[in-house]
DNA sequence: AAAATGACCAAAAAACCCGTTTGGTCATTC
DNA sequence: GAATGACCAAACGGGTTTTTTGGTCATTTT
């Protein structure tokens, strides 16, 4: 029992490294080539396994490819949910949080692409699955704005998942545009942006719904 | 003298009737069979001149696409310009003249595609230009914005350009992510991102800009 | 016994060829 | 002198062959 219990974790352990290895292997791989020149050999040796072990791992190309991609992703957004610490002020973190997913992207070309809009000859039948990661990544930012609105700072009165889906564009925005602006500043610019989010535009005396329309 | 004055107008008003035409000819073209596809005899014939009179208008097809995206963005901005009545309210303006934009832009294919970023072979050695265009849009916004202030609406001690540009960026990503989201209501997406603008995410007696970082 | 391998095959991609189309020019026409 | 369309090199299309590659599975390794 205890035997088998041992001998199936180790598996999983090992079966998991392994796979992540395939995966990040994946990941370099169709971010440098693309997913129709990456090869699925050239990704085998790369991890340093053979290519049955690859469909060990995964169903087909599509598959990996959507794996590749999804591991990132997690990490990623893991490795901003660990930046959200509770006892900080939450408009602080709004911005700390989102300059340190802006910088993580740079480092993660694959994800850069997708969220850039390359690939896009795949793009439209794996939209829901990338909208479902859309989403796991918005926890982070609905997670701030409720801390903010406990800590008595944010307006209660806002639908959170609106708002959140509004700073995840802006923080899409500043991505995309960026490569196509020189003497970019994106910390200055994403300051700019969440202050702005935070203070508004209006004049204290002037705050209120838009009159009509 | 007054003759040839008199001859040049007529000549420039004539050639400028016939590059309109040609363009309009061409955007339509381009929209509806790509760049490469669509071919000059064909957007000649279509426009009601030969293919050496295209030539007259433009260096190149290359240069053609882009006088003819150039115009498209340009009677874009210019709508949007006319529908800047400085008697209303300026936090009235900024989301009717963004709806009406963004309404306006659906019924140009041709930008339509740029903004989503299709033609995306051509766009990397296009983008300074493209850039130029953006500017162009955003003069727009900016009228508006000193508008506000001149009104004792908005805040005067933001930066009017970067305010500006956060602001086509929302309208930009309500746009891209328009298409790849069911059930979008983009005027309520548009209301809803204004409003937070406007009136800011923090709690009235929370202003102030952020602690630090 | 289960995991890992790589030879193997159908299918897809690349390379090649060649007839057709097309961007761009310019002598001629209006 | 503005507008044209015949003209040409170069690019495109499509059909065919050759090469590569996704995916499988009998065999080997641990």
């Amino acid at each position: 029992m205890t035997n088998t219990l041992t001998r199936s974790i180790i598996l999983v352990t090992l079966e998991q490294a392994k796979r992540d290895c395939i995966l990040v292997a994946a990941a370099k791989a169709f971010a440098q080539r693309g997913f129709r020149k990456a090869s699925v050999d050239e990704i085998a040796k790369s991890a340093g396994v053979a290519k049955g072990t690859v469909y060990l791992a995964c169903e087909s190309k599509e598959d990996l490819f959507y794996q590749a991609v999804h591991r990132e992703i997690r990490e990623w957004t893991a490795n901003a949910a660990r930046l959200i610490d509770p006892r900080k002020p939450a408009d602080e973190l709004l911005l700390s949080v989102a300059v340190a997913s802006l910088e993580d992207v740079g480092r993660r070309p694959l994800v850069r692409e997708l969220l850039e809009g390359k690939h896009s000859e795949l793009l439209p039948q794996w939209m829901p699955q990338f909208e479902e990661l859309r989403i796991l990544g918005r926890k982070n930012v609905v997670e701030i704005l409720e801390l903010g609105i406990a800590q008595g700072r944010f307006r209660g009165d806002l639908d959170v998942n609106e708002v959140a889906t509004l700073l995840q564009d802006i923080n899409m925005s500043t991505l995309i545009f960026q490569r196509y602006r020189t003497d970019f500043d994106f910390p200055r610019r994403l300051r700019a942006g969440i202050d702005l989010v935070l203070n508004g535009l209006r004049l204290p005396n002037q705050k209120g719904t838009i009159p009509s329309l």
